[in-house]
DNA sequence: GAATCTCTTCCATTTTCCGGAAGGCGGGCT
DNA sequence: AGCCCGCCTTCCGGAAAATGGAAGAGATTC
């Protein structure tokens, strides 16, 4: 595990580095320098250098006039296939419309990567509280309606595993003792949907329910973001359980 | 360039190999086995499957119960990033809404990547013609009015190229002839607008403009899809290409 | 119960990868 | 001018990783 400093180790498959020099990009940055990918993913210049030319000939990157790197098209389009992100979006979009139409507020939809929430589509209503997640980004499990919702039906070793580490806090009101985050967890399971207060954003609060896949296990979830006690949690608590039922029902039915 | 049968040669850069083994999966086949993948990409199954858990590793693709294999979500997200894909799609969006309240037609998205176009949204109208498009889906440039646009506004190797090549025929209207889809493109330079009569599918008519970036490039193309015969191409001509203006504008604008 | 799928692991051979070093280019400072 | 410092690109001998045939374990089908 040696890696201080330049004595160079073996670096391992060149694949698995390769693609590690792709998390250099970010939605803060999603343009960099041959530099900054090299020092970013601590990889030698003249291998970083390679290496992209190696993800470039297949559309990987795109390099612009400017020198810059970018992320490439191929690999969007190949994105669009995976069936827990676009594949995920088609099928409940129609269903998130409604709920967004029907309240006028924030809607989310999310899935569970590891220990983290990756959100899959947001529709703002307009008007709205404003949120600050992003279509592709990631949150920590702990905070939103959504991540309680997949936390509560996820493996307890992921459970385990996001207890026991630190937890993130992002306002006064965000829970961070395990012992208090575990008895919500059991709340969502009994209730069936999750409540998040004030625990991302002083002025919002979400609820979020669970959307099931034909095995009936917990695939996604659902949320709605409003304004702190602008509507009682019961009532949203209804709805986002309704429209992830529906959500269940549209991914099990055809094919 | 032999490779006919099996008299196994050198294989080249791996990264590239292991990529091309992501180009197996499409829109028909988001799900495939480890043999499938190994077929398809024409790679030794010892060699597909080790290369296989490499990009798993990082998350390019995922491993179901049932043992195939799907796009996995970390490259979704990375997809996200791509400024050609989801950001031209988030900048454009509200402009495309617009134009689709406005008329209640088909609108379109595109980009250009090398000799295809490659659909970047797509909104339905309801009750509008069906259209055959894919949000990351492909198409040749010669048909379409996103296409004709696009390969209008493409430097002259690529014209030649695709001019050259065997045109892809979709309709008994569909042009295929060089010298006449040359004026074609002469008049979209003019008029600022594209006319897909029919070339597609027989019951519609597309109108195509440009988008340009900061420095005046053309780097995206609109359309509206609509019934042949609904409307005069020239209103819609002057439809999509003030959207596409407006868009110019959102993309030169902020950052 | 045999034939035919699937996938997984092994390991000797051979190919590719590695990355320091050197050189080019541009920009900023004195 | 001259200098430095940052970027990028190319080269190439030593070292390390990729390769894929073969063998074997399950699962289905006939």
């Amino acid at each position: 595990m040696t890696r201080r400093g330049h004595p160079t180790g073996p670096s391992g498959p060149v694949v698995g580095r390769a693609l590690r020099l792709l998390d250099a990009f970010s939605a803060e940055r999603p343009e960099l320098t041959l530099s900054d990918i090299a020092r970013r993913a601590d990889v030698p210049l003249a291998t970083t250098h390679r290496l992209l030319n190696e993800l470039r000939a297949w559309g990987a990157v795109e390099r612009g006039e400017d020198g810059l790197y970018r992320i490439g098209l191929r690999l969007w389009e190949l994105g669009t296939l995976a069936p827990r992100g676009q594949g995920l979006r088609e099928r409940a979009l129609p269903f998130l419309e409604d709920l967004s139409q029907i309240t006028r507020e924030n809607v989310q939809l999310a899935v569970r990567e590891g220990t983290k929430v990756v959100f899959i589509e947001r529709i703002a209503g307009s008007g709205a509280v404003p949120v600050l997640t992003r279509v592709g980004g990631r949150f920590a499990l702990t905070a939103t309606g959504v991540g309680l919702v997949l936390l509560a039906h996820a493996p307890t070793e992921v459970q385990d595993e996001v207890l026991s580490g630190p937890i993130e806090r992002y306002t006064s009101r965000t829970v961070t003792d395990p012992v208090r985050l575990r008895r919500m967890l059991a709340d969502v399971r009994t209730s069936g949907y999750s409540i998040s207060d004030r625990q991302v954003t002083l002025d919002a609060c979400s609820v979020g329910a669970a959307i099931h896949d034909r095995r009936g296990q917990v695939v996604a979830a659902v949320s709605l973001v409003v304004r702190h006690g602008s509507a009682s949690p019961h009532a949203l608590g209804l709805l986002v359980r309704t429209s992830a039922r529906s959500i269940s029902r549209a991914l099990a039915g055809p094919v």
